[in-house]
DNA sequence: TCTGGCACTCGGCGCATACGAGTGCCAGCT
DNA sequence: AGCTGGCACTCGTATGCGCCGAGTGCCAGA
């Protein structure tokens, strides 16, 4: 177990290094820091913590640096989450009340993650497996073709084209419309394969095809939408590592547009509450020199989908978990309003 | 007037620069390209050439790059757009087939454009400016709460939440439905307001009020829909230039976020046909050192929106060319079949 | 009008040197 | 046992210098 000087020790090579961005020296620390003890002393400690793997030089004769197991200690025991201002907390508020719809919402909050933290913002569309449904919808555009809208209760809606195997009656249709909505309207996605399971035997023997389709489609939605979508923002924050990035910089562009890997990624990390993947801790290898921080928000007390911001190992991570938990807590009074 | 070989030697000059991205010296020019005369007498067409502004030399002793001038010279005059071959017409078009509706159309469009481009791809959503309406649907969701939703015939879907002045019947709701499909179905979205406009004063003066915040909703829609939505990808592209980048990746990276810059941008280029805009053509700072190719796509013989594509001057313009008018072509017939 | 020749320019590269921040270790002090 | 000051050592970076070669402009001759 490391003493607490030493501790502390780490904690300041830690902050001074994500302020400099350059290795720090035992003579630097004593001085920016009120250790109380002699660079020699910092210099034994040190050694320890670079022996442990907590830290590292880059060259032999440099200062040194935190290892992602040094980030990760930081993170757990030694960082506390800096809270908003006041000021900020209203700057919040404002931006994202603003907003007309879900999209806008979305839009809004990754643009303001992305400006508080100075990083790449990234949010997930609210998931709809948690969510209920609010209407099923269906439009009669040509005699065997329908258009399905899904609505949901965070206001996001799905259409889907349908081509009937036979036509189907405006009056059967508006008839199918009301029963499926008595059966699944405020119901969860999840439970609603069994609830329309019998749902074709109440129809016409003409008609059962049609209503199967239908249906079949519904369940596909709620499928395929359950590969969430997500948006990013504050790409252009990534140049501000110009120093050893164009190697860097490329791969996390790549792994940002392929979503898929985010989505993957994100649906990793532990749901409730704040999670920081740290550098290597990523299973994407594009991204080994950054680190995630993310968040689930949602409506109700339950996260619906998440948001966070990718940077590099090297960023502020106290600053950082503040501004991440701080949006998501406005991002989800805002959705519960609505 | 240039005499024709000196345009062939700028030509020349931009083939080899785009491809090595070095400055090129008159020696390496007529050994590269069968000019059929000596480096000096090329010297010579050089000096004219600079003299004009078509070329310059980045140093003294240094071989020529073209200008913006020269760029813009070699586009109209000099260069023909590279048809598509064989395979990757299939493969442009196999790739499209999968898309299963308007969001998937754009999101593999601008996949696709990125990866035959090898740069950065934009593409806007189809406009609701020229598009008709296919439909319009009004569902109740609470006695003086109602959702507006809007089809087109470009697939696209909109939707908004209105708040009722009074409880409104849902056999009125339906009757406004059937009235309000009459006269705007299959209509241009210019046209809707003077369609609508004397419809409240076929309804119970206790219903015009909600039946009066329902049209100017569906008109708002119209309205605000009209500030397209675009989509970008292929970023990652940018880090191919990291030679002189860092520096110009930033701005690049900041344009493209701020989608109202690059909105504006595709709606300066002109409507028919293929746009070129090269460096400082661009009124945007920030993309002085690069050119945008754009064309229009359409379901119809009309375009309804732009893709396009966003590269460094030094890019290959017949190629890029090409890719870009055959992807929006293809995206054409995709629209129109759907 | 084109060509070969020639002197000149200047950026890039390799190399050697000096500098200095930072380290590890050790002996001595408390 | 732990802390401190001192000291020799390492090594990465900055700086200066000289060479090389690609490329140029100009000029005289075909």
């Amino acid at each position: 177990m490391l003493s607490e000087r030493r501790l502390q020790v780490l904690r300041a090579i830690v902050q001074d290094y994500v302020g400099t961005e350059e290795p720090v020296g035992s003579k630097a620390l004593t001085e920016r820091h009120g250790l109380g003890v002699s660079p020699a002393t910092v210099r034994n400690d040190m050694a320890a913590l670079e022996e442990e793997g907590y830290i590292a030089q880059p060259h032999t004769s440099a200062g040194r640096i935190p290892t992602d197991k040094g980030y990760r200690l930081f993170v757990d025991k030694l960082a506390e989450v800096k809270p908003m201002t006041g000021p900020e907390r209203r700057a919040i508020q404002n931006f994202l009340d603003g907003a007309v719809d879900l999209d806008d919402v979305v839009a809004r909050t990754v643009r303001l993650l992305a400006q508080l933290t100075r990083q790449v913002a990234v949010v997930q569309y609210p998931s709809l497996t948690r969510s209920t449904v609010r209407h099923v919808e269906l439009l009669p555009l040509a005699p065997a073709r329908v258009m399905l809208v899904l609505i949901t209760d965070t206001g996001r809606v799905e259409q889907r084209m349908i081509d009937c195997p036979a036509p189907f009656g405006e009056t059967s249709l508006a008839d199918l419309r009301a029963r499926l909505n008595s059966r699944v309207a405020g119901r969860r996605f999840t439970d609603v394969p069994q609830l329309v399971e019998d749902l074709p035997e109440g129809f016409d023997v003409e008609d059962r095809g049609t209503v199967s389709t239908v249906l079949s489609t519904l369940l596909e939605t709620l499928v395929e939408e359950n590969e969430e979508r997500l948006v990013i923002g504050g790409t252009a924050n990534l140049t501000r590592f110009a120093h050893d990035f164009p190697l860097t910089i490329r791969p996390v562009l790549e792994a940002l547009e392929e979503q898929v890997v985010l989505l993957r990624l994100l649906g990793e990390m532990q749901n409730p509450g704040m999670t920081v993947r740290i550098g290597h801790e990523n299973a994407h290898e594009g991204l080994n020199s950054t680190s995630i921080v993310s968040v689930g928000y949602g409506s109700g007390g339950e996260a619906v989908a998440k948001l966070g911001v990718v940077g590099p190992t090297r960023m502020d991570y106290p600053g950082t978990m503040g501004a991440v938990r701080a949006v998501a807590r406005y991002v989800g009074q805002i959705l519960a309003e609505s």
